[in-house]
DNA sequence: CCACTGACGAGTG
DNA sequence: GCACTCGCCAGTG
């Protein structure tokens, strides 16, 4: 067994991400049938190995900013480049007003602006 | 087996 | 809005 369920049902809702639209950690989790699992959404993440089957600079935290990784390594700068060069924008304070961006599953119509 | 840590979130003051 | 605490699961020493 490569990897567990639960990160298989990670992967999925994650690549199920719409392009322009952002998900936070907390609802990816929720989306994948773990309520309460955020955590387990970015440990997931991170020990992805192919990061071209997986949207992954398309889930932020709760407050709608991107969370630093404790590595060091530039991800953080490349998830944000990657979001903004598909039409995400970040406030003043860099973060994303999820009220316009977050992605809502399952509708059918486009609510941009 | 235990302790600690990590791309988080919700609650409290 | 910020600082702190606790809960969650998996990987590592």
């Amino acid at each position: 067994m490569p990897i567990s369920d639960k990160y298989r049902a990670i992967y999925a809702v994650v690549s199920q991400i719409p392009r322009g639209c952002v998900a936070t950690y907390g609802q990816v989790a929720r989306l994948a049938g773990l309520p309460g699992h955020a955590r387990l959404v970015g440990y997931a993440l991170s020990s992805v190995a192919d990061k071209s089957a997986v949207p992954w600079h398309r889930v932020v935290n709760a407050a709608g900013g991107i969370s630093a990784r404790s590595d060091g390594s530039p991800a953080d700068m490349i998830q944000r480049l990657r979001l903004e060069d598909e039409g995400v924008r970040f406030n003043e304070h860099g973060r994303i007003p999820l009220d316009r961006f977050q992605w809502q599953p399952g509708l059918g119509f486009h609510l941009n602006l």
